[in-house]
DNA sequence: TTATTTATTGCAAAATTGTCGCATTAAGTG
DNA sequence: CACTTAATGCGACAATTTTGCAATAAATAA
């Protein structure tokens, strides 16, 4: 069990929730994942219970655990700081892949236009959608997915 | 038929796409409505075949007419620039206000970030929220509304 | 105008995403 | 080890979105 694994169980201890299996191997698919997954990659990643891996989530989230990221018809879940950083998501409408990207200068930028209307921010949420470089080539521009 | 329904067909026969009743139909809701609609409402305005609205909408959305808003479970549409005038919100979650701002330099920045990473954009949405400058002069900071 | 071609529609069936009830299982405690 | 109860896993379910295919209608050519 690594360090980030023994914040997570000792989050659960503490608050009186069981650390079980079904928990550790879906934090464990969502660790190492590259980028936010719809429920089915982590349900076919760990071969569980789809129920219980949406409860799972649902506790993660309340938990701050995990974050839900919405794009098209399902919804997809990440760590979510403290245990991942922030960014934000691409999301290919043609082949429903999510490509997550940070930039520092968006960050300046959004914190200076909160700045100039005189807003503390509290957080923000930025989502592109688009068609990404492989179905541009591909030419499947009709062939949306949700 | 107006501008707006000239472009759009223009926009269809340049790609070899027809215009038909139904499509004009769905683009019509879509310019008339004050807010993102759900499909159900589209079906029942134009009382329209479900799944020949579906396609018209990702149709629209590959040619960058429409534009998907994902609130909760369910998705909804709008017209999108340039059929739509593109801006993004400010929301104070603490007096519930929303504040609207369009920034130059943040839509190149995403533009730019979308070509590095070889993606065409459809579109994109950005959502602050925070404390607006009279809320925090109040310091009543700590009653968010949800 | 009529004939031809093919994109588009509309129906019905199926798939996908997410939720819920309940009996069974297993984690934590003494 | 036994007890308590949280958690699981199965199956049924609702809502939303999708796909297959025959029928229809739009664009093009004759």
């Amino acid at each position: 069990m690594n360090a980030l694994e023994q914040r997570l169980t000792n989050l659960f201890t503490d608050n009186q929730l069981r650390m079980t299996a079904p928990r550790m191997a879906v934090f464990r698919v969502l660790a190492n994942a590259e980028d936010a997954l719809p429920l089915a990659d982590i349900a076919s990643a760990i071969k569980g219970d789809r129920a219980t891996i949406y409860r799972t989530l649902d506790l993660f989230i309340s938990l701050g655990v995990v974050q839900r990221v919405v794009t098209g018809f399902k919804h997809r879940y990440e760590l979510a700081a403290p245990f991942h950083s922030h960014h934000h998501h691409i999301h290919c409408e043609v082949c429903d892949k999510v490509i997550s990207f940070d930039s520092r200068s968006l960050e300046a930028l959004i914190q200076r236009i909160a700045e100039q209307k005189g807003v503390h921010l509290h957080t923000h949420t930025l989502e592109l959608a688009g068609c990404c470089d492989d179905c541009q080539n591909r030419g499947n521009i009709d062939k949306i997915k949700h």
